[in-house]
DNA sequence: CCTTTAATTAACTAGTTAGTTGATTATAAA
DNA sequence: TTTATAATCAACTAACTAGTTAATTAAAGG
């Protein structure tokens, strides 16, 4: 079944849009980015982005629910195959890092959305990131009915872990940058690649959770 | 030495500009801020805000000045009053916190800024982030150098830091609003204050720090 | 081949944007 | 009191904004 060149497709003009717009609102951010610009990119007549997404707003809804949508896939299947909190929550940490390294649009726009508190966000996106929430937060407590995590407060540890690689990505080109004019002595990492980070946190949450206190 | 009253005072028209940028950019970030609105809420005329600023650009360099300024200076204080690695660990995050939360346009423009990776950020602030990043890195070395502290990698720690207290604060009416549909059984962590909050990280950071690998 | 429908476009609107200009005040120094 | 200067303003520009409209073209079905 070859492909027909079509003039008109739909579905790819569609595509098109969505695939710049997640470039575009994660580079400028929502005010940021303009509309004429992302036609441009697209190489497609303005009109056609509020053809099919009716309003600014209902493309940056739609643009953001895809994202989401992904990432949870693509960490409810790896937590598909492990049995155990402790490795479901390696696993979850390690997804999220090569996810969001591999696509650091993720992180670029869930700190601008969580920055503004929701300023632009609509329902549907509340409760597609709670969903993530959940599964992190369910990993927690079975541990934690195990005894093998103590003291955990899932919200803040949540946050520990996106805010750690979230800003672990989105950093990176400021990090290279202060390594190389290099005037004084702080190490910005700019070498670490993110998985030895994603490590390194697995690691410490380790460390964290599985200590009584002292 | 009663201030005699003025229509004409320099010093206080600047003021009001930047603490009415302050709250805007922090709200609506850099390019949904609107000057005209600016001028509308400090009473003054539009044309004043090039006056005192240059330009947009110039006016939010001097606000992310102010403030990481004033967060830098709260911290050093508090730093000086402690003389090992540990309490000053202690007093840097709780002191961070604090302030964050008295000041919640600090971590709004902040994971703005960063998850922007500098697009709009100038040299001189990226010297005024690195200077706070260097305090907390001394902390840390310094702890190493005594024993006290393992496996230590300060850039990610930092971000550790910062990435949990900062999105805590953001996300707080986002969170308590969570709370109050409440359709699922997850804890959004809604009532906690920013102090409990530092005192959990606190620990769990001396648990990630004090222990060995196992 | 003709008709219907879906996809696409050029040209437009009405409002907003950052930034400018030149005149006009108030204040303080001479 | 005059003069110089610093602070303020109204009115403007030119470019850009999201969004609309009505006409046009391509494809698919009968």
């Amino acid at each position: 079944m070859t492909k027909k060149v079509q003039k008109r497709d739909a579905e790819a003009s569609r595509r098109r849009i969505i695939e710049n717009a997640i470039a575009l609102f994660s580079k400028k951010g929502y005010a940021g980015a303009s509309m004429d610009e992302l036609a441009k990119m697209s190489d497609l007549n303005k009109a056609m982005i509020f053809y099919y997404f009716k309003n600014k707003k209902g493309l940056y809804e739609a643009v953001m629910h895809e994202i989401l949508q992904e990432i949870y896939e693509a960490i409810l299947a790896e937590n598909k195959l492990h049995d155990n909190p402790l490795e479901e929550l390696e696993g979850f940490i390690r997804t999220y890092a090569s996810f969001a390294c591999a696509h650091p649009y993720l992180p670029a726009l869930l700190l601008k959305e969580l920055s503004d508190s929701g300023a632009v966000i609509p329902e549907t996106l509340f409760a597609s990131m709670r969903k993530l929430f959940a599964l992190f937060s369910d990993i927690l407590r079975r541990g934690e009915a195990q005894g093998i995590f103590h003291d955990v407060i899932p919200m803040v540890l949540y946050f520990t872990v996106l805010g750690t690689l979230n800003l672990m990505v989105t950093t990176k080109p400021l990090r290279v940058k202060a390594a190389q004019l290099d005037d004084i002595e702080v190490d910005t990492c700019a070498e670490c690649d993110i998985d030895e980070i994603a490590d390194y946190l697995i690691r410490k949450i380790k460390l964290m959770l599985q200590q009584e206190e002292r």
